[in-house]
This record gives structure tokens, sequence and C-alpha cells, in this order.
DNA sequence: GGCTAAGCGAGACGGTACGTCCTGTCTTGCA
DNA sequence: TGCAAGACAGGACGTACCGTCTCGCTTAGCC
């Protein structure tokens, strides 16, 4: 039961006003001047903290943003009633993915979203440790929620039985997703009400 | 009518010999040390060159490394005989895309692409005018190939003819793209052929 | 007449296992890693103490050595059976100054010695507070042994009996004093019996 | 043949400008804020040069002050037009002798050279590398202007032929400097004067 | 013998400086 | 004039200590 090398700090002394302000220096900052000109040193002075207790807590400045994009996911989930941002089931499968894919549309070109998911992302490219964890915390709970409605239009007969829901929510999702990531085209209800047709009908004739 | 003052270099006098040394030094290190550490000072060292020489004729790190990595893309196809990585048409559009995709899955864990392209990628999901200048000569080029496919199976009715294929594609290209980019989830060939009968027949029943 | 507020901690609560333990600490560390790279904090550790212990009761590293040194001596002087390090007068004034002369030569070159009391010199030199106080209580004490000791010479008829001893005394002790501090010149017997010579009879033919 | 480690500085290359305003913010800082609290980042900023040009030429705080400050001298020699602060000999070695003291007595006193030299005589005490550069440097050179004029004095009678110059100086010059360096008495005309005359005829009666 | 107020070990905190590394510009001498 | 070389001003890195500040825990000394 590894006690891990020198000296792990003690949680429960830990400053709580301290970490708030670091949270809300990393946001502002990289949505300020971008992710790369985001220096732990610029967040210690605009957090009013000193930069150990930055280092002392986190390993980098993307661990920093990775929480503190977290802590506002939670934030704002708790603001709005604990529902954490959820999939509606109309019994019309087509119409609730197009409108949940349309909100996503909305929220991927909110400036306070977009510079820190933004940086998360392009981190989690080169940085699997970090990648991973952007998928296990924020990305994977979100995919959760495609797998579950599309379990129920299993049940029902609107998909077909012997589909993999993890993998049939790719068909709309990651399109959205690459071109957000890499300006492969533009961004549009119309292009994403497409997906979910193309998704669901297929290419093929019938 | 001079434009002279600082800027504009004369390209007739660039030394072919620093270029290629550059691109070089610029891959291998990208491959060895990873993306961040890799310096510009490192590069210049490395390719026996000044610093200067770089400054004159690149803007960025990023950019460096994109010119490079085109290079090493052109070289390649030259080497191969000028087939700039083709689409099979057998007449049979499935087997076709997945055969292409199995080859697409086995060069993104080719880590001498693996390296640059993962920090090129990176680097536009956080760097506009990079990402786009990505996509316009290296994502873009090998979409097109798709798009042709599709448009052919569409002449020999195996795709319904009100499909458009440049958003057709992307139910099987971004998916990978996606799991590549973000781990979120495995890449087999199980995956792509799996993504490429979702993607022709649909989820829904017939 | 309560002096309250926040200074003024109770000498009488004060615990001496602590204390011993600083100055163990605080010597050993001048000796192994030298006076620069002796720190409170590292005083501290090696002492199991807390960092608050040793700003409670003392307001500077430089303070903390020079008692730790004063202890050091004091100790030293118990052990020897209290006679606190005196000047012989067996009537020969020149004998009794070569004899101490050359016992002082061989406890500047002592290790245990010469790291906290150069450290302290050096303080002292750019610290006129900490300069006096190490004057005071450790430096002139033992000059004073000199004036004694030249007063009887005095009184004697060896020393002419218009000379200021406080003067006389610097003669044959700040030389060697000078040679130890600034290695302007190697310190020998021969030297330390020399400048006795010297001081004694003059520089001037009789 | 040492080459030694790693790259060795071009010289020629060195910025005069730079090093000029490096010794001038040193000199200045030290005077005001006095040495402990003046930094390598200080002097860096106050020169308005980046803290590398500081490392790449001088290995510590202290060696920049050396520097600056026997650059300082040199100056002042040059201003004086190149008479290096010699010793009278107007025959009568007394009086030279005393006249000489009582213009360093002013020295000592001035504040200009004050700061500078005692954190350098400081400095040289803990740090014997660098106290040896001082003597070879700095006091080596006065302290024979001494042993040049005892000689004479020997040559026309003054002083007994059998006398070490290089001790002898040390009856008047040492306890002076004790006197400065540790705050162990008061520093006067008349106390100099004394000192010479104990010195040339010695304490014992005649 | 229990209560309470200190000293105590520990160490988190806001800071400052360290010495290193790299950026992007500028200058020098070679080809 | 392009180039290798590298000095320069600047600025961020991650580390080490500073001196202050809480935390619980002993440990007196007074009721």
């Amino acid at each position: 039961m590894a006690q891990n090398q020198s000296s792990a700090p003690d949680t429960s002394r830990r400053s709580e006003r301290s970490r708030r302000a670091i949270y809300d220096a990393a946001l502002a900052l990289v949505a300020e001047v971008g992710y790369p000109k985001t220096t732990i040193e610029g967040i210690a002075t605009r957090a009013g903290v000193g930069k150990q207790t930055i280092y002392r807590w986190w390993s980098s400045k993307a661990d920093v943003l990775l929480e503190a994009f977290l802590d506002l996911g939670n934030q704002a989930a708790e603001a709005a009633g604990h529902v954490p941002y959820t999939i509606p089931d109309t019994g019309d499968l087509a119409a609730d993915l197009k409108s949940v894919l349309r909100a996503t549309v909305d929220e991927l070109g909110n400036p306070a979203f977009e510079a820190p998911s933004r940086a998360l992302a392009a981190e989690g490219v080169v940085n699997e440790e970090l990648g991973r964890r952007f998928v296990a915390q924020l990305l994977g709970p979100q995919l959760q929620l495609y797998v579950d409605r599309l379990r129920t239009a299993q049940e029902t007969g609107e998909v077909r039985p012997d589909i993999d829901p993890r993998i049939a929510l790719e068909l709309f999702v990651s399109p959205l997703a690459q071109r957000w990531l890499q300006y492969t085209g533009p961004i549009t209800y119309e292009y994403t009400d497409t997906l979910v047709d193309y998704a669901l009908h297929g290419l093929a004739p019938r």
C-alpha cells in the first residue's frame, strides 16, 4: 500500500479558498489569453497564491485545468438542480438525438466552454495519460447517456437489437467532434440533423 | 519595385541542405522526446544549423513540423511510384472501405507517423490557423478520395443518390479519428468493419 | 502591566530539550554544509522541531548560531572545570604571550570551532548589530585577558607604563586575526612568536 | 590544455555595455539595500539585462561584486592620472605611515567604498576561494606598498635590517583592519597614530 | 484531578529568488 | 547575402526557503 515518494501533502489542511481561486484564475486566463500563454506563474499571481501551492496539489498546467473544468461542470450541474445534462426520451429517437446534438452545437460555440475544453482536448491528444482521464471523467459519462438512450430504442424496436450502442453512437457523435476539433467542416443544425438521419437509416438504398 | 527593409528572404539562395536537415531533425526530435520538449533551439543544434535559419523560413515550431510532415508524405509517395494513396474500386463498396480503413488502422499504429501527426493534430485543435492548414494540406485531400469513391458508388446504385458524400464519409472516418485522437475506445479491424456496416445500412430496422 | 498582544513567549515553559537539539543541529549543519547552505528549515528538521519553535526564540539564523556557539564555549569551559581559558603569568611576558598565541593557532585550526566562528565573524562584518554582540559576548572577554596580563606586565616593568594595553594587545592579536579572517598569510608558531618579539621591542633600532 | 566543460562563452562577442551596467547596478544595490538583499535578479533588472547574461560571465553574486569593485578602483586610478594610491616617502617613516593610515581611516568611512568592501570581506571570510582572490587582487597590492616603504626605511636605518617587512606592516595595518571588520574599537586619527608609535618603538622599555 | 492556556511538531500558505532553459532578435565573420 | 554561431533581453520553469499562520497534541500550573 504505497505511501508515495516524498511526503504527500496533508489534504485535510488544504485551503479551499486557494483551490477555488486557482480554478477561477486558470479558466479565466485560458479564456483570455489562450492555453499556451497561460502559465502556472500567471495562474498563481492572478489567484493571489504562491506557485508552490499549485505545484503542491497539481502536477501540471493541464492537470489544473482539467480539475477546474470538471469543477465548473459540477457547479453548473448543481446550479441546474442536480440534473446532469441528460437525453430526452419522447419515444421518437431521431427527434431526441437531433435535439441533443443541436444543444451540443450551441455548447461548442459557447466561449466559456470552448477555450478550456479545446485546450484539454489538445493536450489529451498528445498526452495519453491526460487524454484518458479526460475521457474517463468527462467524455465517457456523456457518451454513456447515448448508450442508455440507444438501449431504450432497441427495446422499443427503433434500433435493431444486434447493434452495439457504444459504436452506434459514434456515427453521429464523432463526426461532430471531428469537425469541432479539426475544423474539417462547418457545424450547423442541418449538419447534425443530417448525421442522425444518415446514421439511423444508412447510406445504402433499402 | 524593391520590397526591401527587413522581411522577404531570397528563396533562390535558400540552402536545400539546411532545409532537409531541419526536417529530419524536427521529425526525429518529435519522435524521440515528444512535441512539447522539441524546441527550435534543439532542432537547430541537431540539424547543425543556426537558429536564424529556422526563424528566417518558418514562423513557428508547428510550422516547421507541418512542412516536415508534408515533405515526409511526398517523399513516401514518390518512393511508392507517385501513387498518392488511393481507394480501390472493386465494385464492392463495403469491401473497399473496409480494406482502406484497415490500412488506416495500421498506419495510425506506425510510430514514425504517429508522433508528428498527433503533435500536429493537437496543435491544430488549439491553433485554428494551423488547424485549417493541416486540413487543407493533409486531411482534406485524403477525405476527398472518399468523396470520389462514394460518388462512384452512387452511380452504381450502391449508395442512395440523395446522400451528401462529404457528410457520409464521416460516418466511418470520424469515429476512427476520434478513437485515435481522444482514446475513446480501442482501434481494431472488427471495429472499422463494423463501422462500415453500420454506416452503409443504418441502425434502424428495415 | 501586561505586555500582551502577540510577542513575549513564556520563558518558563520553554523546552530545554528543543533548545539543545537546535544548538546541536545548527552547529552540525554549519560544519557539514557551510553557513550559507544552513537554513532555518534545515535546522528545524534536523532538530526534530517545528520552525515556529525557532522563530519564537531567535530572530535569525545568525542569532541561533551565535547562541549555539556561546553555549558550546560554556559547555567546554564547564567540562574543563570552569577555568575559562586564561593567560599564564610566569613572569616572562614574551613567553606567556607566545604560549597563548600558539594555543590560539591550534584552536583556529580546529574544524569544530572554525566553521561556526568564521560564519559568525563573516556575518558580523556585514551586520553591525550582530558584530557588536559577537564582540561583546565572545571576543571582548578574551581580549580583556590580554589587557589584564599587560597591566601586570606594566607593574613588573616589562611594559612601559604609558602604554595603553587595549591598543597594545592588538599589535600581536590583530595580525593573527587578519591572517585567519582574510587569508593574507600563513599561520604558524614562528609567525606568532615573531609578532610578539616585534610588538614588544618595536621595529626601530634601539 | 583544458577547454573547460560545457561551451565557454565567446569573450570577443561580449557586450561592454552590459558589463558596465551590471557593475553599476551591483555597486548601487549593495550600497542601497545591503549585500544580502542584493540579488542577481535585482542586479539584472536594474542593469536592464537578462539574468543569463550575468550567469554567463560570472559564477556568483560575490564574483560580480568583486569585479565591479576592482573595476571601480581601476577607474578611480585612471581618473587620478594612473597613480595607484601610493605611500609618500619624506624620509620620516613615522610621519609617512601616520599620514597614510589617516587617509585609510577616511576611506574606510566613505560610504561608497564601505558597503561593497565590507560585503566582499565578509564573503571572503567564509568562502576561501573568493577570499584569496580578494587578497590577491586588492589587499595584496596595497600591502606591498607598505613592504616597499619599509624596505626603504631599512636602507636609511629607520628600521632594523633583520625585520621582515611583510610581518612588520601588520603591526599597524591589522589592528586597524580588525577594528573596522569586527567593530572591536573606535577608529580615529589618534588611534592610528598611536599604532605607528607603538609598532615602531615597541612596548617594552628601552 | 480537572481545566486551561501555553509551547510544541508539523506543515500549508503567500511570497521571493534561485539557476536553467528557451524564445525571438541581433551581430559577427565565413563562403 | 545566406549561413553557423551564439550573445542578448526577456520570461517561465520547477525548486528551495523565507517568515506567518493554523492545526491537534502534549504539558504545565492554577484552581
